[in-house]
DNA sequence: AAGTATTTTGCAACAAAGTTGCATTCTTAT
DNA sequence: ATAAGAATGCAACTTTGTTGCAAAATACTT
């Protein structure tokens, strides 16, 4: 039993073939997917219905996350593993964003910190997106 | 003059009738706006696609500001007067989207706490949205 | 291991959101 | 007032997202 298929079963979702070739896309992915990116790798074997109602399966089930963006395409990642076993979300780090490449990635290691806000709010979630240059673009233009 | 041609004006942008009545617009509201808030309160006056247009314009100008979502629809709001009379953005604080009536709103006194990124990166924008009940909720909750 | 209940999937049809080119209209500057 | 340039509306189109339903796959029971 592979690990796209024990995470099915640890999040009680019956497995199936699409649902396993879509957890394995994020798992070999070290950056955040677009339902596009995914559409892209896997549209020819499953439909893009199938790509829309899983993405939203796995959000519910705390598998992946959501990242907000500014250009109208949500990006998912995978969650760590204590969201995964829970079943529901502990994450709380800051995603990053190239200006340059345009992935995005989980800063697992960066915490969000805390704000504190006007009187009145009471706060459920926290996100905080940063853009700027990631390390590997940074790295291709020193060179030389 | 009013307001709204005043900014246009001070933005170099042509006073048109649309791009102020999409400004009025921005200025009467209390809440950031989505592309769709904006359709319905004037698309029996102005084109789809002019709309589309406008606000493109008045994000390149600093005129407004957008606000990632995590559902596919970016909102806008206002920039301060420092964005609009210097043509590039200032902005730095903490965004608020309600969990109850969905607005989401600018907190222009939060502002966003700095944190430090992984060896390698480099830090451009910050985006900070934080969801929960707002103020105007809370209360309307709480009565009696 | 076979049969059945339940879930998931694919398809089709549709609705909504966003884009592009071009002719017309409006602004601005002279 | 006019001419040059910019903005708008329209049409056509592409992309993105949704829904209902029949067929297929999965999981459960015995």
């Amino acid at each position: 039993m592979n690990k796209s298929e024990t995470i099915l079963k640890s999040s009680s979702l019956s497995v199936t073939a699409g649902r396993k070739r879509i957890l394995d896309i994020f798992l070999d992915a070290n950056n955040a997917l677009a339902h596009q990116d995914i559409e892209v790798k896997c549209s020819d074997k499953y439909d893009r219905v199938t790509i829309y109602r899983t993405l939203q399966t796995f959000l519910e089930k705390g598998i992946i996350h959501n990242i907000p963006t500014t250009d109208n395409s949500v990006r998912y990642a995978l969650c760590n593993e204590v969201c995964i076993s829970s079943g529901h979300h502990h994450d709380n780090h800051v995603h990053f964003r190239c200006d340059n490449c345009s992935k995005t990635i989980c800063l697992d290691d960066v915490s969000i910190p805390s704000v504190k806000l006007p009187t009145g709010y009471s706060m459920n979630e926290i996100n905080m997106v940063v853009s700027g240059i990631c390390k590997t673009c940074k790295k291709e233009k020193v060179p030389m």
